[in-house]
DNA sequence: ATCCTTACGCGGTGGAGAGC
DNA sequence: GCTCTCCACCGCGTAAGGAT
């Protein structure tokens, strides 16, 4: 039988034929790899599909069920130069990974989706820079994929997922394998949200019960335990996190609560429903002193010509100060537009809105 | 002995829905 | 529209047990 094939846009004028013998790849992670090996991408990337409910314009790719047989794919390089060209981002020495607001964004905002909706060549792919690996790249996805576990615990469950379609017996979790399973777990889950809510938890739980069977246990889901593990395991995973000082938890640590509002639950600052890049760290190497320094910078550069290309670079890295203002002191809008000026120019409108919270079309 | 992880309780918040 | 109740959830502290 005919194994499944793609074609996939490395880079503009570079159309290539990726062949799938094993079949379409079960997870992002998975597609991702083989792309990586089959054409050598060392650079990070993101991948669009033709979604034939926008006119086969390029979306963004958040699950493998949207991939077809014969269909087009297109990656869209993560880099840290406005503008470069993705030729360029192949050829160039991998960084830490990069990420874009824009692409964020339009997964996360209506408006912002509005803007790539009918991108159709790199060129008009919007990058914008932003030097840390803290924001985040994806929205939740429709099919949670799990991720690939360490050697040794990937093999216990292939051995486990063999027994169990022999016999019909579930595997016995040795010492660890829990512990190695729910870290693993909570790592992927904190790559979308440091709060999942139920369904969310229930997906990956789901999807966990899914991909190894052997994992099952007596319940109506057959993952009722793992659920209450991974919300444990949030829990957990999110005071760690907050020891080593991730802003997204910090932000609600009593100890940076006013006196007033000094308990556990009192104004919980988490995601709005779409958001994705809540409260991100600064990129590396900043702080609220040299961000404020470039806020100053951006207020003079707006009223000067012909510093497009400069406001979008100096937004996107203050991206994190923005998001931290609008978070901890909740300005008016009145506050926002005399403070951040190009957020409301309206080359900038669609793409900035997520970074405070606001639609403001 | 010490550290780490899981699981749990506590006292509270806040959103949803019912009743008025 | 207001009040009340219910319930899910929050950070924090901690017990228990396993790993080192």
């Amino acid at each position: 039988m005919a194994h499944p094939k793609l074609r996939v846009i490395v880079e503009d004028n570079d159309y290539r034929r990726l062949d799938l013998p094993s079949g379409m790849p079960e997870t992002l992670t998975e597609l991702h790899n083989t792309i990586r090996e089959a054409f050598g991408v060392e650079h990070d990337f993101n991948i669009q599909f033709m979604d034939p409910d926008f006119n086969n314009d390029f979306m963004n790719l958040t699950t493998v069920q949207d991939l077809q047989d014969r269909g087009t794919i297109k990656l869209v390089y993560m880099q840290n130069v406005v503008g470069v060209s993705p030729v360029s981002s192949l050829r160039s020495t991998p960084s830490t990974s990069l990420s874009s607001e824009t692409l964020v964004s339009s997964q996360s905002s209506p408006c912002a989706s509005s803007i790539h909706a009918s991108s159709t060549d790199s060129d008009s792919t919007i990058i914008l820079k932003h030097s840390d690996s803290e924001l985040r790249e994806r929205a939740w996805p429709r099919n949670f994929p799990i991720p690939r576990f360490s050697y040794n615990v990937e093999m216990q469950l292939q051995q486990g997922n063999e027994s169990f379609r022999d016999t019909g017996n579930q595997l016995k979790i040795a010492p660890g394998l829990k512990s190695e399973i729910l870290e693993k777990l909570a790592e992927e889950i904190f790559l979308y949200t440091a709060y999942p809510q139920n369904y969310q938890i229930d997906d990956v739980a789901g999807a966990l019960i899914k991909k190894f069977p052997c994992l099952k246990e007596q319940s109506a889901t057959g993952y009722y335990s793992w659920m209450i593990s991974l919300k444990y395991k949030m829990a957990n995973y999110r005071t760690k996190m907050r020891i080593i000082g991730c802003p997204e938890v910090t932000v609600n640590a009593l100890k940076n609560k006013s006196s007033d509002e000094c308990l556990p639950a009192k104004n919980v600052k988490k995601p709005k429903k779409a958001e994705v890049n809540f409260f991100p760290s600064h990129p590396a190497g900043e702080t609220d002193e040299s961000l404020e320094k470039v806020r100053l910078e951006l207020l003079v550069d707006i009223r000067q010509r012909n510093t497009a290309s400069r406001v979008r670079e100096k937004m996107s890295k203050t991206f994190s100060y923005r998001r931290k203002e609008v978070v901890q002191e909740k300005p008016t809008a009145g506050e926002v537009k005399t403070r951040w000026p190009a957020l409301f120019h309206i080359s900038e409108v669609g793409i900035y809105c997520t970074s405070l919270n606001l639609c403001l079309l």
